[in-house]
DNA sequence: CCAAATAGGACTGCATTGGTTCTGTATAGT
DNA sequence: ACTATACAGAACCAATGCAGTCCTATTTGG
């Protein structure tokens, strides 16, 4: 229903914890048991993060997960993207014959062009942002001018 | 993985294609002709489209659907509330209770301003201006502004 | 009355998601 | 060297939701 999957918004309360004492090490079960969800979850979201190189991981005893890079330099984009898979609204978003109306389609770019507002939006909120205890709105000047 | 069901994506481009000829009736088997679906299937999406009151109907020999409002006048969102329900990225999006993160979560007003701002664009794009080739790109000015 | 067309459900197969479990590997401390 | 801790990676399973179909009214023009 156009909203994001739940494991997602576990991973970004993940991150934005992480990014409240970036630096620190951060093992799998500290975190559930600070998350209130179960371990092998987390521990799952983690290794997905990882390997999107979002954090760094200390292996053996006293490891655990560090942001790779400082709060600011992460994107709410990039975790929804680690977890989910690249952006894509619609079907045909993501290249081509993917979707069946393909043939003589009136909207496929006009989506594409939605499909890119809401990357950048996401890309503009940043780790950092989000730790924060309230942004500011986000402001969409939207296309009043639109093509003749 | 954040994107819009298929059907929504079909419903779009069933208005887009009604708003090209607005006040013209259509039957559900003519549309689903044009587009290439099977007819079930565009008879349903036209039925939610019309108890979400984006469509009129006329019954019997000669009956058919058409758009409730000026093209312009219909967004984007409206038809993928129609569809989809109430737009809500996150499961905390959508009143109180959804989220098991709830108590103590950082990251949830700032989730909601998100949705927000994916409203607000959603919203700004009418059928009229899908229905042209190619709309303006989105223009996200985003948050450079933050709290301090 | 009949045919065309919508109105409204109920129903089903399938894909995705949320979540678990198992085996392997690296490391710190004893 | 041994062991406990903790990550690495994959396979696995149950449940939810989605895409699509079907069936039975009801309305209306001819
Ligand atoms: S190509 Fe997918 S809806 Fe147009
Ligand atoms: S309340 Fe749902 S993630 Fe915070």
């Amino acid at each position: 229903m156009l909203r994001i999957a739940k494991l997602t918004d576990y991973a970004t309360v993940l991150m934005v914890r992480m990014a409240r004492e970036p630096g620190c090490c951060f093992s799998a079960a500290q975190l559930a048991d600070e998350l209130g969800v179960p371990q092998p979850t987390v521990a799952k979201l983690l290794k997905h993060l990882l390997r999107a190189q979002l954090l760094a991981s200390a292996r053996g005893v006293g490891g655990g997960y560090s942001l790779a890079l400082a709060p600011h330099a992460i994107s709410v984009a990039d975790v929804v993207g680690a977890i989910e898979g690249p952006l894509a609204l619609t079907e045909c978003a993501r290249g081509k014959g993917n979707c069946s109306l393909e043939r003589g389609c009136a909207t496929r770019t006009n989506w594409q062009l939605i499909n890119r507002a809401l990357r950048v939006a996401l890309q503009a909120v940043s780790l950092a942002d989000m730790a924060r205890p309230q942004l500011q709105p986000i402001h969409v000047q939207a296309l009043q001018e639109k093509m003749p």
